[in-house]
DNA sequence: TTTACGATCTGTAGCAACTACAGGAGCAAG
DNA sequence: CTTGCTCCTGTAGTTGCTACAGATCGTAAA
């Protein structure tokens, strides 16, 4: 009478990953990294899953969505270490992770630049010297 | 008489390094795929770089600042087949290129603004829900 | 019942683009 | 001659998957 008291439902892997739109296996790997717990299985061995396992896989990769590392996900996961992870600790990685995806923005803005500027100035002409091969040795 | 016809300046793998800001170990892995050629070697058997390879190696070292894949790198060192890149088709890898820098802004763009709102929502407080876990929940 | 087809199982190898080590030699200075 | 740096080779690790191979399992039609 622990486990679900409500009729649960059983899921293969191939459900899994309809359910949820994950690649099939994707999952097996989640599992192997320790981000999915290993699932119970039918007498066959066959991995069987529950509506837990969806909303778990969900959130996995809703933060990867968002350019979580599965580093980073353990943390909100609170696999870590001290497990129960505060919405502080929560709003704290989410912060640093929005810092370096502001970082990472800035640097391909600053790429793109470059790129159009330099294919602006190329007319694609059998020109004598070619702009964007002089932008990529130029630094 | 042929090679280098002024005195030629003979740089090891360290300097090479220095002179490029490479890393060391990635001028081997370089060779080993095939964007730097295979250098002289001294009696003991110690890689001898040129001028030439400075060079080769800043601009393969600037196109990855750029963003371009060792594979984009291959075509623009005319590697590819063919060889003899011409201006246009440099022209047209680095317009595809730069498209797909364009997408990983709007990408990353969403991004920010998905983690920027979910973090201001939240106080790091204790409250009984967290706004960024339910983001992370909620697609 | 048999047979066929799909889904699942395991382990392992591959991708990008490096980086880092282990274990052995070379070379210059003190 | 010894110390200490560089260099040599080959190989393993990283991150986040993806894709096989070869075996087994479950189900539905013939």
């Amino acid at each position: 009478m622990s486990d679900d008291h409500k009729r649960a439902i059983a899921l293969r892997r191939g459900d899994l990953a309809k359910a949820t739109g994950c690649n099939l296996e994707t999952i097996r790997y989640y599992e192997g990294v320790g981000l999915l717990p290993p699932p119970s299985r039918s007498v066959a061995g066959h991995r069987v899953y529950g509506a837990e396992d969806v909303r778990r896989l969900r959130f996995i990769l809703r933060s990867r969505e968002l350019g979580f590392s599965l580093k980073d996900i353990r943390g909100l996961l609170g696999l870590g270490s001290g497990s129960l992870v505060s919405c502080a600790e929560v709003k704290a990685a989410t912060e640093t992770h929005l810092n370096a995806v502001r970082a990472k923005i800035a640097d391909l803005l600053r790429i793109e630049a470059v790129l159009a500027e330099t294919t602006a100035r190329c007319s694609g002409e059998h020109i004598p010297e070619c702009p964007v091969l002089d932008a990529l040795r130029n630094p």
